[in-house]
DNA sequence: CTGAAAGCGCTTACAG
DNA sequence: CTGAAAGCGCTTACAG
């Protein structure tokens, strides 16, 4: 800049009038300081303009896993929503570490994010609350924060999967099993809860052996789901409690001769092409995206209210294999 | 900082030694400046480290769609490679927009990334000749860069579309449409030119009927399928460009009463699944992002060797809807 | 082992 | 309409 000032032989100040477009500056000077720059290659250095100004125009987004189909909708979606206030979108995967998840927040923070919108894969989040307390924007989605008071955006886990469960119900099952995430992982344990919900209100005893959270790996799912189809007392219909969960189950069920009925936790591609198709309870991905967003920058305006919990509804999508009978 | 070499009753040199884990500080110094750290929330502000020391430890990724399935594996990948050096990862979508590619790439640049992969959506990069110039490391990925001499890492499209549709010829037919995305899509080109060159080895004539390429939009992809499938001369099958052709043209067939011989461009969740199954030539995205990450830091370490083509092959995946006879 | 001075490339606040 | 001075928060190159 100083040497586009020289060569134009002007002062700074006006280089830097003319590089962002500020008034006063008469169209001869302009020209000339144009001409320089164009001249020397001159491209603004916006990391002394960040250093001056305070502010980032940069937010981050640190979630599960950017190769998982699901994350993908959400990212995209926070994405957009940066465009539209100009800034520009940092992120990462914490692969499910709660370590590599401080490390990339913290990075992100030292980078000096306006805002974070945090998967939490860890339980305790008090490492972020003196970030908060200078100003960086937090929210969480997916699932909540813990041990901190902050804004998170989530699905109904519990409701949707109380609703799924029920549809199994409805549909003539008092036997159903449950494969989920681990148990450390909050939708997991919610979706479990809406199960119990289930099938507590129709009267319908829950067997601790149909139950089974752990590791979404497919030999384990695999094995789980078998475990539950054979024996003596065997479950006739199954709750998946995520997509991984169900795109293992229905390679398990497409092997036996038999159907066996299936409601599943999250979307898939090509679910209506299956047959039977399979049954799900969806998430807005997308929308839980924009809404995270649209509540940071709400904050990042200034917003100083309360920390606030923002549920979304979850819709069940009927495609065949939820409405097989026992 | 000031503030903390205060409290602690040192100099600011002595903060930045302790800070970045720098010898030549006495423990006790140490405890001191850690004390005044904790109590004051000193955080370093990596905007200014990055303004003194010129790298930005940054690299961005513009692809097309954040929220493609297509491309998360090859984001997670290209983020995995930044991760080992040590360099945070900014990324955005162009939307296939060849002005918001520009855009977000000269913002990148702004913002000194030290390098640069690109998905282009325009043909034209000879605005990004100042920035690699002023020593911005770029590489180009899934297709080349336009009018410019610069690395890339592509997928064998031209290859793999010819081995697909030699695979339904080897199973008999003799009349098969290609139904793919805009021309002005590099590797729907190749692609095509993939399947020319399999009719022309095959000594079968392409009827121009039987070719459609454009948007991947399902109402017009679904029509054009329908359209080669009727008529006096109907296709006996197909070859779809790539994942999203392929999804809808699967459901166009699931329609039909007679099974169609299909082979699609990129490999689909559930593929197996559907009956038949669909057979595929499959990318390897995740090794793409890998390639093209890992050929952007050896540039960084400083590798000045002439542009390269890196050209990654594609695989072939049997499942069934490939082996249908005419 | 420790620190004062200069400077990275901009913008702010002011004066003319 | 234009510009000189100060400063954002660090690190570099030196000196002691």
């Amino acid at each position: 800049m100083k040497d586009v000032a020289a060569r134009a032989g002007v002062g700074l100040k006006t280089v830097s009038r003319v590089v962002n477009g500020e008034p006063g500056v008469t169209a001869d000077t302009e020209r000339r300081v144009r001409e320089a720059i164009g001249a020397l290659g001159f491209r603004r250095n916006d990391s002394a303009r960040i250093l001056r100004k305070g502010r980032t125009a940069s937010i981050g987004l640190v979630l599960e896993d950017l190769a998982d189909p699901f994350y993908a909708p959400l990212n995209r979606a926070v994405e957009e929503v940066a465009r539209d206030h100009g800034a520009l979108l940092f992120n990462g995967s914490s692969a499910e570490d709660a370590d590599r998840e401080r490390e990339l927040a913290l990075a992100l923070c030292a980078r000096r994010v306006d805002g974070l919108i945090v998967i939490p894969a860890g339980h305790d989040h008090r490492y972020l609350e003196p970030e908060m307390a200078a100003g960086v924007a937090t929210v969480f989605v997916d699932r909540p924060a813990g041990r901190i008071d902050a804004d998170a955006v989530l699905s109904d886990n519990f409701g949707g999967a109380r609703d799924g469960v029920a549809h199994l119900v409805a549909h003539g099952h008092r036997r159903i099993g449950f494969i989920g995430d681990r148990p450390t992982v909050h939708t997991a344990t919610e979706r479990l809860r809406g199960y119990h919900a289930a099938m507590d209100a129709a009267g319908l005893p829950a067997d601790d052996s149909w139950i089974s959270l752990g590791p979404t790996a497919p030999e384990r799912v695999t094995a789980e789901a078998e475990r539950m189809l054979t024996g003596p007392r065997p479950v006739t219909a199954l709750f998946t409690g995520n997509n991984r969960v169900t795109a293992t189950v229905v390679r398990v069920l497409a092997r036996l001769p038999r159907p066996v009925a299936l409601v599943g936790f999250d979307d898939l591609e090509l679910a209506d092409l299956l047959s039977p198709g399979v049954t799900v309870v969806a998430q807005d991905a997308a929308r839980l995206g924009r809404t995270a967003a649209e509540l940071l920058f709400h904050r990042l305006d200034g917003a100083g209210e309360e920390p606030r919990q923002v549920v979304l509804p979850t819709r069940l999508i009927v495609r065949g294999s939820g409405e097989v009978g026992p």
